[in-house]
DNA sequence: CTGTTAGCGCATTCAC
DNA sequence: GTGAATGCGCTAACAG
């Protein structure tokens, strides 16, 4: 069998540099107790050879795969990816690998996958806005270390994530200070967290706000789902409208665009996430930050942490800021 | 020591069910020449254990990982960010796991990536657009199987991609049909293979036809490279502008709606990709889209044949299609 | 059909 | 300081 094709192992390379394999193995990952004159003869070696220790077997004697894997509801929301660009860029100055699963809204699937994808990796970073509670209990356990991202407190397992309420608080202020009484709240994911964060905020405000009525529709979280309910919205008498999301916001301005119904003149529409694009539709949209990176490098610094067994991280809650742009003024009426 | 804690091993199965190492990973693997009831009794003790083989141990000896690395230039861009979700969701069906690297547009990082990535897959897809094409020849052999994504043909390596030349053949007769004759184009990355394609495409056109004069102005790949070069796009006299793909054209509406230029009146914009938000902007935009979730996933069919041993996979170009939206029209002048 | 044996490639005890 | 042996957890030859 001509070997000469195939990667070179570690035998390889101590037969060249004309040591044991142990040497090789304690030159390669700079073990200070051998000799300063042999592991210089083994790195050349190795380079001659062109060796890399075989990560794989590394794993399997270490324990440690050096990659942490991330279950994400929906590749395809902007939120969800700028999640992942943070956490993939942290992760790889680390020395980390990131396996991606995308669970495409599926319950079973996301915690299949979650499962699945912890086997082969050191930790896994759950993004499950809408997975049950106990559920969740359960699950977590199995996926030790892990880190938890927009979700309540967790028993033993750091959670990461932004204040919804206090972006909503800040967005539905910013209505009634304009002099809106009448809001629908399109509500999207009804069993996620962040929704019933959302929706506290709001009650919350109409309990300490005079003449305050919010109407709740139910929509969905994409942007057919704002475009679907634009004449709902229409025939609500409100005057402005609290989208679930950028998404939402976006399609029902596109459909309120094609029924040529001016916003924010007639209608005052808010966003939430701060996507790439929120900024440049017209009139660009007025909605609550959410630092999508930060958490997901923050997420990493979670995982991280916990796999250097470094300080537990306590749990994070980023703050979202208001962005006032042009989607929203006061009422015509008032 | 209390092993109870830790996960369940082969062994532990074979123990409780009374049989051999060899006739637990027979059963688990479903080989046929085990004992009916033999396999169902070491299934049930399995199920009890809750067992599961360690990924990690079947990679090192079966010497593969059921897991593919895709090397992104920037998972910031939308075009790549569809691609990737293509492939994954393609992956995933098939039972595959996706790592993901993204290169940040460096270089000399995309190289060692696509390297090291490998090491701990089974195979690697390269999207990498700028890279020299000696590069690729020499680094492609260390990564196959490999599939290489929007770059001209290889050798042995499989690639998938769109026809850009098409593409902007398809806006150039676009523009020309509606009566412009000055045009600027906005070039992008110009050591891509696509940023070529376009130019020939438009090269061919401007020889073709009788009067057509494009001016090239270097700007970027992003947004803000749109928003940077307004000023100078006005200054050309052109009437309309090809901009590299629709975050550029995008950053170039924003700038100009600021500008209080008119589009399409004053100025008619294309992009190209037709990114999820293309369809939104105002006015909306006209552009060439590119399939790149198809792409993905015709990426990882390409990958999936090399794995299986199957039929190798040609070269696969898909054409995009134009997409004629609100932001070209006729130039005012004529 | 089943059990025993031998690695996959490497890190790490333990002797020297 | 260095080498020889052991095993990470599993699959696949090899006998029986």
């Amino acid at each position: 069998m001509a070997r000469e094709s195939s990667r070179p192992g570690i035998t390889d390379v101590a037969r060249l540099a004309g040591v044991s394999l142990s040497t090789v193995s304690r030159a390669m990952n700079g073990n200070p107790t051998v000799d300063p004159a042999l592991a210089e003869r083994v790195l050349a070696a190795a380079a001659e050879l062109g060796y890399t220790a075989n990560p794989v077997a590394r794993s399997l004697v270490l324990g440690r795969t050096q990659t942490v894997a991330v279950v994400i509801p929906d590749l395809e929301n902007p939120t969800f990816q700028a999640i992942l660009r943070g956490l993939s860029r942290a992760a790889t100055t680390d020395g980390y690998h990131v396996l991606i699963a995308d669970s495409r809204e599926d319950l079973d699937e996301e915690h299949a996958l979650a499962r699945a994808t912890r086997l082969r990796t050191d930790g896994v970073i759950l993004c499950a806005p809408r997975m049950p509670e106990e559920e969740l209990a359960t699950l977590l356990p199995a996926l030790s270390p892990a880190v938890v991202i927009n979700r309540g407190p967790q028993v033993s397992t750091p959670v990461v994530g932004a204040d919804y309420g206090s972006g909503m608080r800040e967005i539905v202020d910013h209505l009634t200070s304009l002099g809106h009484r009448r809001l629908v709240y399109l509500a999207g994911a009804t069993r996620s967290v962040t929704h019933r964060a959302r929706q506290e905020a709001i009650a919350a405000a109409v309990s300490r706000t005079a003449g305050l009525d919010v109407e709740e529709i139910s929509a969905g979280v994409d942007f057919d789902s704002g475009t679907a309910v634009a004449d709902q919205v229409l025939a609500s008498g409100a005057t402005a409208v609290i989208a679930y999301n950028d998404l939402v916001a976006m399609g029902l301005l596109s459909a309120l665009t094609v029924r040529r119904v001016d916003v924010p003149e007639r209608l005052s529409i808010t966003g939430f996430d701060d996507i790439p694009f929120a900024a440049y539709t017209s009139p660009p949209l007025t909605t609550a930050a959410v630092p999508a990176v930060e958490i997901g490098a923050a997420a990493w610094s979670a995982m991280h942490a916990q796999l250097t067994g470094g300080e537990p991280t306590p749990a994070l809650t980023l703050t979202p800021s208001l962005v006032v742009r042009g989607s929203t003024a006061a009422p015509h009426d008032v």
